[in-house]
DNA sequence: TTATGATAAATGTATATACACATACTATTA
DNA sequence: TAATAGTATGTGTATATACATTTATCATAA
């Protein structure tokens, strides 16, 4: 007879493993280079749309706003951003500097490889567990 | 055209976001217990398995060790668990407490009702993915 | 028995995350 | 314009996570 509640199947313990193993995968792609997963994510954000302030970066991110915060500090002492005040000086604007875009470059195609190496593990697998991981941002 | 390498579908960020909601889905259901989902997971693993080292917890949950001593430390200073030495003065042996076994009592259903939740928002897909994060560990 | 290697765990440090609260600035309204 | 409400961000605190290093103990071989 099984207990009342079967707590093996527990999906929050299954998808904060896989999280914290693919968040491992991707870092290890990026040995070497100086960034994280994290970091990269940030870079390629600014990169991609220009300078935005931190709200917008954690709305792009699905994030918590501190969290980004706590990031940005991160790639300022690492020089890999620069911080401007614009009209509204409630606000920082970040924008990614040179040295941010030069290490961004080298690690596009880590950041390649290490998706390359999730999507076969799941082959055919892919778009329902991307379909899926989307539908849980309704909770 | 699209530029080489397609960011926005990252795998990583995908599922810590997803990661990051369920847990905060979990730990709403558990407001006012004074536990969250990490606690109520080590002791719902003591509560099934009787006392066990930090290490095999450690092993039970797909965690690291060290991140389980803190989490043991905190369960500690809530009085959840009753911690003794074995003969192997190297280890200790965790065991779930009287008030920890009663406050797991009254998390079980808190449980079991985001685990449903979870369940219909994924329905028809739950096992395929299950299935996906399990093989994630092969990372 | 003693030296050595293995093991269990703790600790230091950095980062990720969440939430409450504080601060500075902007916008609006009386 | 002055008071007030709203907004962008920072900070404090607690917890989660990873990895390197340290400490205590155990096991084993010389």
């Amino acid at each position: 007879m099984k207990p009342e509640v079967e707590f093996s199947d527990c999906m929050c313990l299954s998808i904060r493993k896989a999280s914290r193993n693919i968040t491992q995968a991707y870092n290890e792609e990026f040995q070497g280079l100086g960034i994280n997963i994290t970091q990269f994510s940030v870079l390629a954000i600014l990169a991609g749309i220009g300078k935005q302030t931190i709200k917008k970066i954690a709305h792009q991110l699905g994030a918590e706003r501190t969290t980004v915060t706590r990031a940005i500090a991160i790639l300022e002492k690492k020089k890999l951003i620069n911080i401007v005040l614009g009209g509204d000086k409630r606000e920082r604007l970040i924008a990614i500097s040179k040295k941010g875009t030069e290490i961004l470059d080298l690690a596009r195609p880590r950041w390649k490889s290490a998706q390359l190496k999730i999507e076969h593990l799941l082959t055919n697998q892919i778009d329902n567990l991307r379909s899926n991981l989307g539908r849980l941002h309704h909770l």
